[in-house]
DNA sequence: GACGCCTACTCGTCTATACGAGTAGGCGTC
DNA sequence: GACGCCTACTCGTATAGACGAGTAGGCGTC
């Protein structure tokens, strides 16, 4: 039903002083807020744009670059354009790590994503010895060599999270947090049972916009930005024990803390 | 000198199915990671960029828009494209609302710019009643209407923050806390006095692109995303007091946390 | 010197056209 | 029915050209 685009989009106003691509865009941002493009929905084709607003396919095509550096859009390649829909949200609570969710010794990424209704995947698994950036090193206490565990974790097939461990060498090596899976309870109850007793962690967060790598890796659509979360972990003797640097795909997530107001 | 234009950029490889606009903006992305842009830095304009490659201009167009889009430049009417400055950021720490610093009686956002060598200012100040969104309604617990507290922090000049708090009418009417300001310590100081004492404060985090009205409001450039915190604050009667909804530039911000490993 | 114009350069917007490549469905052949 | 081709439609990439508008500096006039 081609003809429908009338129908839901206006004419443009030739006084206006706004640029026609962006009056485009202004237009197909409102019909999707309304709700009269659904998620999912396929926009009018470049073509019927152009026929509609009597621009030419560069100018449509701008307006729609617009909406999809917004995120608000997604283009597939044969198919057309598509609002794009919102992926049901995992939510982090700031109590994941507390110490009686380790003993019951399940991955919380799993715990938490069968909770959900999803189905988790962990994979990419690196672990290697590695000499730290000047950044890791800082957070860590100035160790020569750290070991990395790399991994990447996915929700129903979809990539949502890629995150590196790093340990001071001398704490790890010869440990099972050395071996690629470190067993129930994940490296947290490890380093407990090597009598690291955890005090508490340390959480930075920024967002930002992803890199190439990144949106390779967590296969990202255009404007999707990423959280940046670097955890640290401090034992009851105050030494940094682990830095975990995770980058999140934003749609994906939502953080949650609770701090007291004491 | 624009001649140095190819002491920087190498040439493009014809043989690579990888698209020319993509190749323009990988050599652009790399030279300014590596530091051969720096901060700051004008790119070469968009007709050296066409002389040096040999393409059209709209195809150089499409490079720096992907840049652009990654927010690692911004381009200027009339004076050419220049690498993203990247703004000194703002920390937020996990106990900006300890007890301790609301009796010291000066707002949070005050003190810790004027800690960090910036101006800071308060503006758009709008305090009004309100109906609540649905949202906002089942945070607070269901009043009908709420007490809605706008403003508009900046930094040097720069605005960096919008926040919405909304307290219960039955709450606020009549206090302080409906006056446009509440006087030292702010609004939970105020909410401790009429006897809230409060217990702890959840905060939800997330991150997405702007739309066009925060673009405006906090001036942000191409390619910076937002961070989304919509906080919450309990009294001891697990009451819920206020919610707070705050939207920040991502790149003036990094939020810290501490949390417990009990 | 102060002012204003002029010019050269910058990016912004828009048109018109061409071809490439991915998708989906029809339709005929086997 | 299964398969493969063909076609029509989708978005992706790139060219060439035109005009608009913001910026900054030169330069002449006053």
């Amino acid at each position: 039903m081609p003809s429908q685009t009338s129908a839901v989009l206006g004419a443009l106003d030739p006084t206006s002083d706004r640029a026609v691509f962006r009056q485009i865009a202004d237009q197909l941002r409102e019909a999707i807020d309304k709700g009269r493009f659904k998620e999912g929905d396929k926009l009018p084709s470049e073509t019927e744009l152009v026929e509609h607003y009597g621009v030419s396919r560069m100018t449509v095509r701008n307006s729609l670059s617009v909406l999809q550096g917004e995120g608000l859009v997604v283009s597939e390649h044969g198919k057309g354009v598509f609002v794009r829909p919102r992926p049901p949200v995992r939510r982090l609570a700031s109590d994941r790590f507390a110490r009686r969710h380790r003993q019951q010794g399940k991955a919380a990424f799993t715990v938490e994503a069968e909770a959900a209704g999803s189905r988790p995947e962990v994979d990419s698994l690196e672990v290697k010895e590695e000499r730290p950036s000047q950044d890791i090193a800082t957070r860590l206490g100035g160790p020569r060599k750290v070991l990395a565990r790399r991994r990447r974790y996915l929700l129903d097939g979809r990539p949502v999270e890629f995150a590196v461990s790093y340990i001071p060498l001398d704490l790890a090596s010869g440990t099972p947090i050395a071996e690629p899976n470190p067993g129930p309870g994940g490296i947290y109850a490890r380093l407990e049972e090597l009598g690291h007793h955890l005090d508490h962690f340390d959480e930075e967060i920024r967002a930002r916009m992803p890199s190439p790598q990144e949106i390779r890796t967590l296969r990202l659509a255009a404007g999707v930005p990423v959280i940046h979360l670097i955890r640290t972990a401090y034992d009851s003797e105050g030494r940094a024990v682990e830095v975990c640097d995770t980058v999140m795909a934003a749609d994906a997530y939502v953080l949650s803390y609770q701090l007291p107001a004491t």
